[in-house]
Parts: C-alpha cells; structure tokens; sequence
DNA sequence: GTGAAAGCGCTAACAT
DNA sequence: ATGTTAGCGCTTTCAC
C-alpha cells in the first residue's frame, strides 16, 4: 500500500504538501495540487486510518465502538443497523463487540475498545453499576448508553419506557378478562426487566388484582430461560390464563412451551410480548406485543454521540422513547 | 492513558526493556521484571493496540474485517457469532461491516477494513467478480469467503451445499404430491440463489415434472420480495400448490402474503423455506426448512482465517458444509 | 541484561 | 506556497 511518502515522492513535493491537499487545509499551488491528485490516482493511496488515528486525539480517526448484550436479540440487530446507517452516512467505522451476556467478555471488549482508541462508544452496559465503563466516561471518552443506563453517572442515555409499556401490555390482558397473568422476566440486573416488572406490577394493582408470586418468573433473558420458566408456570397446579414475556426471545421459548402443552393460543391462555419482531405477524398465532422502535433508538444514540465527539461539554440528554402496544391475534 | 513511557520511567528503566517483559521476549532480571510488573499495575497500563498495529506488519495486532451482506438476516448473525466466539478465545477484535446488499456500501467498507490495516477479513461478497476483494487477496490479505465465493481466484471458503440441500426440499414437496412447485429466488447475482435455482430444476427433472417459468420469481432476498413475490404467485389463473423460498427473510414475507390470501398451510399451500430459525417451530404453521449449520460455518471459517494469518502459504481450502431438512407441519 | 535509536504513516507547528 | 521536523506508542535491531 502506498503512503504519503510515496506520493510526496512521486509529485516531486514534501509529505506536507500531500497532507495539505489530502485535507484541504492551507493552500497550494493549482498545478501541484494537481501533480499529487494524479500521484494520489496513480499509486490508489488510501490513508492509512491506523497511523492516523496514532498521530493525535485531537484528529477524529472515525471509528465507533459499539457493545452490546446479545446479538441473537433481533432488538439489538435494530439498533445496530440504526446505529450503523447513521454512522455510515457520516464515514465512520464500527467496531462491534457483542458480549453475550457475559460479563468477563465485556470487560475484556471494553479494554479492546479503549486500546483500539476509538472516538467514541455506544453501549448497553451488562449492569448499571459497571466500574469500568463508568471509569471511561469520566475519563473523557464520549459514550451514549442504549436500552440501559449507568447509575449515579452522567451519561447520554436512549431507553423506551419500559414501565409504561409494560403497563399497557398487562391493562390489555386485564381489560380482555384476564385475572391470572404470569411475567416472565429476563435478568433481574437489567434495569429494563425491572422496570417492565413494575408497570407488570402497577397494572395489577391498579385493577386490584392480587400479585401471586409464583406467577413471577425471573430468568436469562434468553430462549432457554423463557422455554423453562413457562414450563414451570404450565405445570403450577393452577396455570396462568395469561403470560406476559419480559423480552422476543424469552417469548419464542414461551410460544414453544405452550405449543409442547398443546394449549390453544389466546383461548386456554393468552401471551403478550416485550418487542416486535419482522415475523410477528407470521407467529402462531400472530403475535401481541410492546413495539419498541428500536431502529429509531440507534439511529438517536449514534446522532448523540457525534454531537458529544464534536461537542464535548455539551449537557447530557436522557432520551425516552414511546412504545406502541401491537395488537394480534394471540391475545 | 499510560503508555509504556511512563512505565519505563516509573520503573527507572528503558523503553525496550519494559516490551521485553511486555511480550515475553529476550531475557530481563528478576527483580526488573518485577518493577516493570508492578508500575503496570500501578498506572494500569494497557498497549496500545493502534501503535501496535502501525508498527509493523510483521506482528499481529489481533483484529479481523467481517463483510457481511445483510445483519438482518439471521442467518448472517449466527455466522457472526460462530466467527465472534473463535476471534474471542483467540484474543482478536473484530470490525464489522454490514453492507445491506448495497454494493457502493460494501466497497467503502473494503477501502476502510483495507486501511484499518486488519490482520484478516471474512467476506461474503456481493457478487463473485468482486474486483476489489479480488485485489485484497492477491496483495496478501488472508481472506476466507463464507456463503459466497470468489470467481477464478484461490481462496479459503465455507460454504454449504445448496444445489443439495434445495433438491432435497424440492423432492420432499414432490413426494408429498405436490406438482405446481414454486420458487422463490434471492438476488440471481448471489451465487447461492443460482445453485438453489439449480437444485429446485433438478428436482422436477428427476420427477419428471414440466418446468413452469411463470412459477419461478426472483427477487431481492428480503422480505419485502417475498411478500410481493409470493402475492404474484398466489394472483397467477393457476396458483401453485407449493412454494420453495430463497432464504429466510423471504419465507418471512410469502408467509404474510399466503396469511393474507387466508390460505390454509399446507391444505391449500404448502411451503419450504431455505435457512432454519431458531423461532421456525413457532411460526403458523411450524415451518419445514432445509437448515444450514450457520454458527459451525462462522467458527470453520475464523478458524480457517486464524490458520492462514499464521500461515499464509497454506493451500487454499474449499469447505462444504451439509444441510439437513427438517421437516414440520407446513409441509 | 539493558539501552539507544530507527521507523511504521500521519498531522501540525514552525521555518523558509 | 512549500518544506522540515517532532512526535503519537510501539517493536526491533544493534550496541554495550
């Protein structure tokens, strides 16, 4: 691969002068300009972003990383690509770091990212207590937290009400005749899966329904997790007429459940679920859900954390998000 | 951020010294080593792996490209995990690019993984005369192909069966009695679309079954084409009475268009998709698909990468993987 | 066993 | 308008 050397060289000018036009500051002599464009077509030099990137913070080396939770989470991949869209159109790299739920993984990828000396990050934390992304933010790298926050911690954040949404889920349950309504939750250090417990929760009593603990279910947030938990609710001696699923996947494990049970789906119980998802409507039945806009969401945090990068004192926003409650037929 | 600089005068020593400890190299004292050792973990030292990685082309800095065509599909995230979990345990990062099927996009993502100096890149290109791709691996670059394939040039690649695993489907819907067998195609400049194509016409020819051209659509392998696909099919005088589509996204969508239509799976249609899903058995009705092994085809292929960086004289070596159909009720 | 110094490709301050 | 040079953080010869 050619460097500036080789331009400079073959232009018959210094390496300054190639900066120069390659970046367009100063100013340079038509003809030589001309001379070093051509040099530049001739040998097909591309700048090498890594020695850029070496040279000095003080120059943008357009690389974002970018850690999340769980890639098999269709909600994730949304984000992603709205993240992804936007820093494409604004000649940025990603460094994706999908951790897997696991919490040595993110750390690991947390000190990859800070020694690959990106420009900034956009992540969704493990835990709202974690140290060392905490550490990053207040040592200047500027970060956007998606899904969920950092506590005690100053932070550009974009998260959906996930209370709220829960809410609506549990009154539509409720207002459809509905009176034993298990939650299947997913990690209970997701802020996110106590929130939904609590608009569960606030639902419940805003209908005076008694809570019955054995019909709240805290799993993995995973497939698994959903698959088994909703078996153990199925098997309690007086099963749930309904069961809402704290996220996508938990659902999908739930929907296998009850099909394994071969229960009709909304007569014998009806489900409601945490995320839309593209087949949704091709599940079966069709499925109810709390829609987050998740496209969106990405698409915002990558917007914040460009104007954080070129704006680093600026205020931090907390961004919130409206869920859509997507009625179908498994309900 | 501390560099090795600041460790070295910490522990009142040089430089070359500190990189000796650093990478195991030369020999160094005891009681250094354990200075050095200790001002590490005072100042929390971490290389840093942008200097590493400008420095010299002779060691690696322990990140890979991944260029795949479209994150949306599943089928893609899973080969990404596969890949993710190999590059994980092997201590490499991984930059990832999601071109959207958008050739212009998957270009400036090759010129960027190309100046992000990686140490290797997985690819599954757009089309198989991908010039530039082409000219990466013939400059050196350990490239491994997955799902795509490279025209006339020697590379490592994973890839499955397709041609197989398509007459297998066909001739499943064959043996169930079906005859007016549509096909859904993806893009027709993507290798696999072809193949498929071929082993859904060489599953009537062994039937003895007449070849419809009006029963064969091609599309853009997304679930919009499947959807306006499918919906052509179902409004031709003469429907089919079974349907074989592309790739997931676009079994996606002819399953909305025959719910629409209120066609009963398989009485009045029956359908097999390419690419299983995790969510495929809760789908309405659970769906018959040809399963590719898209999590082992991520990890050979890192693996096959991981050997060609540490040994780029290696012979070129073609992997294929096989399919298995799985048989479910729309069928 | 340890250090000095060159160099990877680039930017930016300073000269000319 | 253009050139010279220091330096970003690291590895690696070559001395000592």
């Amino acid at each position: 691969m050619a460097s500036m050397n080789d331009i400079a060289r073959r232009a018959g000018v210094s390496i300054a002068t190639v900066s120069r036009v390659l970046n367009n500051s100063g100013s340079v002599n038509e003809a030589t300009r001309a001379r070093i464009l051509k040099a530049i077509k001739d040998l097909k030099y591309q700048p090498s972003r890594v020695a850029k990137r070496l040279r000095s913070k003080s120059v943008s080396s357009n690389l974002l990383g970018v850690l999340i939770p769980d890639i098999q989470n269709p909600f994730y991949v949304d984000v992603l690509r709205g993240i992804e869209d936007i820093a494409y159109t604004n000649n940025y790299a990603i460094i994706m770091c999908n951790y897997s739920q696991d919490e040595k993984k993110e750390k690991l990828y947390l000190e990859i990212l800070q020694s690959e000396a990106i420009d900034g990050l956009i992540a969704a934390p493990a835990n709202e207590q974690d140290v060392q992304l905490k550490k990053m933010v207040r040592e200047g790298l500027p970060v956007v937290c998606v899904d969920r926050g950092l506590q005690d911690e100053d932070v550009d954040i974009v998260v959906v009400d996930n209370r709220e949404g829960a809410f609506k889920a549990v009154e539509h349950l409720i207002k459809l005749g509905r009176r034993r309504i298990a939650y299947i939750s997913g990690l209970q250090t997701i802020p996110s899966s106590r929130y939904r417990e609590k608009g569960y929760l606030d639902a419940l009593s805003s209908y005076q329904i008694p809570v019955v603990p054995e019909l709240i279910k805290h799993g993995d947030s995973k497939y698994e997790g959903g698959l088994v938990l909703c078996e153990e609710l199925l098997n309690l001696p007086e099963p749930p007429d309904a069961v809402f699923t704290g996220n996508n996947l938990i659902t999908l494990g739930a929907l296998e459940s009850i099909h394994k049970h071969q229960l009709r789906i909304p007569d014998d119980i009806a489900i409601v679920g945490f995320d839309d998802m593209i087949w949704s409507s091709s599940l079966n039945p069709s499925l109810t859900a709390v829609r987050q806009p998740a496209y969106d969401i990405g698409q915002r945090a990558c917007e914040l954390l460009l104007q954080r990068i070129s704006e680093p004192g600026r205020a931090c926003i907390k961004m919130i998000l409206k869920t859509e409650l997507i009625v179908r037929r498994s309900t």
